[in-house]
DNA sequence: TGTACATCAGTGAACGCGCGTTCACTGATGTAC
DNA sequence: TGTACATCAGTGAACGCGCGTTCACTGATGTAC
């Protein structure tokens, strides 16, 4: 305790906190670029700094890039939490909370896919070929609430088996149906045909899709 | 026609058919490696020869990788309708074709993903930033039904309004709710938390999926 | 309160890398007489 | 059927590019006495 204390003992740098400028223009590139834009010497440039100095606090441009796909999951959580307390707000019953709940986790999600692209893309970028996948739990992309995303979503499903709605031995799998059907959407609105959808057209079409989910999710056996 | 037949008189050439030997050699590293992999350096010395002489036949780099997702397309698209004509063949009324059909996209589509993912990363791979996006009419992503992945689906839903089971003013729009279900949960299977699935796991999920998204669809109303 | 010392954040210079692309060329092939 | 010529597919060599990363350094800051 006294030894980590005296080993944390230094507080100021010289640039005053280089790592926090560096993860800073990261998450910017993310933001303007997506993934590709993240760029270990950019980020030291905007950070007015030579290239070379990031390695005092990243080990790697890896592990740079891993830093600001946290900072975009935690972002994203945000947006969720947004989206759900705004629609969840006015509804006493349970049902219809956990109802809203789970629509709200998934126009949010989609709100944050078509109002920062980059950031989106960043937070689900495919690892190179040959590196594991990402993990969610990886350092701090929580939201406010410290849920991630996908414990958002998993949180609006159990209440809807606690209001009734959704019966137990369904909800198992339940959140990857969910989650799949908002995600998909995402990337046809980022980057496939329904990018030129203007902004009233993408709310409609993301609340009808949340909707078919529900409903699909509800009526879950076999046809 | 004449001043055409004459201007493509010659038909052989040095190194055989040096335009599909690249071809070839770059849905082979799209395979391996997806997008990324699409390297033309590469690509030349796969086929034996010297860097530049791939600009005989392609007039940059992004130019064979357009050639190259439009055959990863057309292989998805007859992944697809192999799918959907097993899935088919053994149903006679009207509506249960067509409800296979829907599933046969479904599913062969979310096969694809997983059998070749290097493939279907390349076939949906995001133009860099500015450029404009795919166009799914690019040359020959098509199957060999001559359709490609996108009209496979609408003509399944098609079918399905044909039989009076999807009511025709709930058609607009429903291709691209499905779409993105499968879209998403093939990314998801990829890269993501799904990745872990056997073959089995995946392909009751998959099912899963697109029988959500079928009940989802039909009863598409304000809920 | 003042001095000597150790720490380590940021510097300066340089690497090797593979990439896409350009240039002037050469020599096998097809065509015209 | 034979020769002269034009075409143009593939060669050889070289570019500039920005990238991530390594090395030996320096000098401002915090700490011990």
């Amino acid at each position: 305790m006294s030894d980590l204390a005296k080993s944390s003992a230094r507080r100021t740098y010289r640039h005053g906190d280089l790592r926090r400028a560096l993860l800073d223009a990261g998450v910017e590139l993310a933001r303007e670029g997506g993934p590709t834009a993240v760029v270990l010497r950019e980020a030291t440039r905007r950070a007015g700094v030579v290239p070379n100095a990031a390695y005092r606090h990243f080990a790697s441009h890896q592990a740079l890039f891993d830093a600001v796909r946290a900072a975009a999951l935690a972002l994203l959580a945000q947006e969720i939490e947004r989206e759900v307390s705004a629609a969840t707000r006015r509804e006493r019953d349970a049902g219809w909370r956990a109802r809203a709940a789970l629509r709200g986790v998934g126009v949010g999600y989609l709100r944050f896919a078509w109002q920062q692209p980059g950031l989106f893309r960043t937070a689900f970028a495919a690892r190179p070929f040959g590196l594991q996948e990402f993990a969610l739990d990886d350092p701090a992309p929580r939201g406010a609430s410290g849920r991630d995303p996908f414990e958002l979503l998993g949180d609006a499903l159990d209440a809807m088996v606690a209001a009734g709605l959704l019966p137990p031995e369904r909800r198992p799998g339940a959140e990857f149906m969910a989650w799949s059907a908002v995600h998909g959407m995402a990337f046809l609105m980022i980057d496939g045909p329904l990018r030129a959808l203007d902004e009233p057209a993408r709310l409609a079409l993301a609340e009808r899709q949340v909707a078919m989910v529900e409903r699909g999710l509800l009526a879950d056996a076999v046809a």
